[in-house]
RNA sequence: GUGGUAGUAGCUCAGUUGGUUAGAGCACCGGAUUGUGAUUCCGGGGGUCGCGGGUUCAAGUCCCGUCUAUCACCCCA
């Protein structure tokens, strides 16, 4: 027996239509919102990663050395090698550039549920638009991929929140540079910290000041408007170049909410500074979004993430370009999904299922089925000759609208008994105008007959 | 990478203090059924009890290791 590598799954075919069903909501929900879709190798050079992120991520890759001696790896994610494609071009592209893209990504690290070594993720960029303009039409495009499966605002939420935000707040704390990141480092564990090692971890950077900070970083959590977000932050500014900063930030802010609540996004929306995500490359807005329980409280694992990365694309050795991005992954979207009974049980069924009598019958039949299936109708008969108490059966569990009868009488006069699966009615068609025939009986059904002959 | 829990048929599970040839339901296949389907009845295939080792007259059951799954950490690109 060959067992799966652990963190991989097969796909049986109902699995597969459900994920099929997952990016086609996804692709037609990223197209309607203007993005265009690209696409990027599945392996890539070892550095193009170590770069962004260290080499610590080697970790976390599925990496080899291949034939040639060249250090590969599976792409865990598909923003650097969008910085390549778009940083190669950028000069030259009309912006802003609206891109998407549906593929798998891998890493390497100890599988749990939700996730896996291997999983789909949905990502969609905009570069070159610095605005919140930009980070407003991403939001949208990332609720309407979540939306266009039916979950409401009752389901779901996105928690927003800004890294600029903070950086300017801990400036005027005189943090600045690697000890922010690293202040933003336990503020994104907050919610799992238990108050205590919390504020150990923030005596290197606040030492016996660190309850005053503490309790300053909780109100911070509580406010929920943007005129609460400039009422503290502005009653906070120790001077004037920082509260100009911080008055203009806040004006994005208003843009930025303005905007999505113009688009009718205002229900989805919860300002949170809880949010600050863990890379640190993230520069501005940022959001992850969550599943809302029936009482309306958060849970799980995030859906959906991403934010502004103005200097990402820079930092990789191309040229400064603005962009804001979001990924959503299929694991937990299609649990999402499942759990509030968006997905459909998929059953591929056929249109018609012949039924086939034997000798001639049969060949006059598979004509029947060829001429169906050019017809694009989507045709199913039985691969061997068995009884006809049988065929109706398989008929039955197709789950076809239509089954055709091709028996040896029907075959002598050349006819075709048309029975409607669904109302049990039956007629008799010439095999001649069968296609015909088919399509209108597919569209309008028949009608139940009292004694069928 | 660290620690907790679990693993019996495709699925859900039963299996007594260790004791004969490991069971059930669902699913699947065949038949009743060679001209009319979702019901019913009968039958069948399926298991190295996750894998390996140990204790024992005897292991699905006890012990050790390992793999896999899952949970909590680490991390989350």
């Amino acid at each position: 027996m060959h067992e799966r590598l652990p963190g991989f799954r097969d796909f049986y075919p109902e699995d597969c239509a459900k994920r099929n069903f997952l990016f086609r909501v996804w692709s037609d929900a990223a197209r309607c919102h203007g993005f265009h879709e690209y696409d990027i190798p599945t392996l890539e050079p070892l550095n193009l990663f170590t770069e962004k992120s260290g080499p610590e991520i080697v970790s976390q890759l599925f990496n080899f050395t291949d034939k040639g001696g060249r250090e590969v790896a599976l792409r865990p994610e598909l923003t650097p090698s969008l910085a390549r494609m778009v940083g190669a071009k950028v000069a030259s592209l009309p912006k802003p550039l609206k891109w998407f893209n549906i593929a798998e990504n891998f890493r390497y690290e100890k599988p749990q549920e939700g996730r896996l070594r291997s999983h789909y993720q949905l990502n969609c960029d905009i570069f070159g638009e610095p605005g919140p303009g930009a980070d407003a039409e991403l939001i949208a495009t990332a609720i309407a991929s979540i939306r266009s499966f039916g979950p409401t605002e009752k389901d779901f939420v996105v928690r927003l929140s800004d890294r600029t935000l903070w950086m300017l707040f801990l400036a005027s704390l005189g943090h600045e540079g690697e000890a922010a990141l690293g202040v933003l480092g336990v503020i994104d564990k907050l919610e799992r910290l238990p108050r205590e090692q919390a504020l150990e971890r923030l005596t290197p950077y606040f030492g016996d000041a660190r309850e005053d900070f503490f309790a300053q970083v909780e109100t911070i959590l509580s406010l929920r408007d943007a005129p609460s977000l400039a009422t503290f932050f502005l009653g906070h500014a120790p001077n004037a170049d920082l509260r100009a900063k911080i008055e203009g930030r806040l004006a994005e802010w208003t843009t930025l909410l303005e905007n999505l609540r113009a688009m009718g996004l205002g229900p989805f929306i919860r300002v949170d500074l809880g949010i600050v995500r863990g890379l640190a490359y993230y520069t501005g807005f940022v959001f992850e979004i969550f599943k809302l329980d029936a009482d309306g409280t958060l849970s799980g694992r995030a859906l959906a993430g991403g934010g502004r990365y103005d200097h990402l694309i820079g930092k990789l050795g191309f040229p400064e370009t603005p962009a804001v991005g979001f990924g959503m992954g299929d694991v937990t979207m299609t649990q999402f999904l499942e759990e509030r009974g968006c997905l459909p049980k998929m059953i591929e069924k056929p249109d018609v299922f012949v039924v086939l009598g034997g000798g001639e019958a049969r060949t006059l039949g598979l004509a029947a089925v060829g001429a169906l299936r050019s017809a694009g109708i989507r045709t199913e008969y039985p691969l061997r000759e068995v009884g006809f108490g049988k065929q109706f059966r398989l008929a039955g569990q197709s789950g076809a609208r239509l089954a055709l009868i091709v028996g040896e009488n029907e075959a002598a006069r050349h006819q075709i008994r048309v029975k409607d699966l669904t109302s049990g009615g039956e007629v008799g068609i010439f095999a001649s105008h069968a296609v015909e025939a088919i399509r209108a009986f597919l569209d309008e059904g028949i009608p139940p007959t009292d004694s069928p002959s």
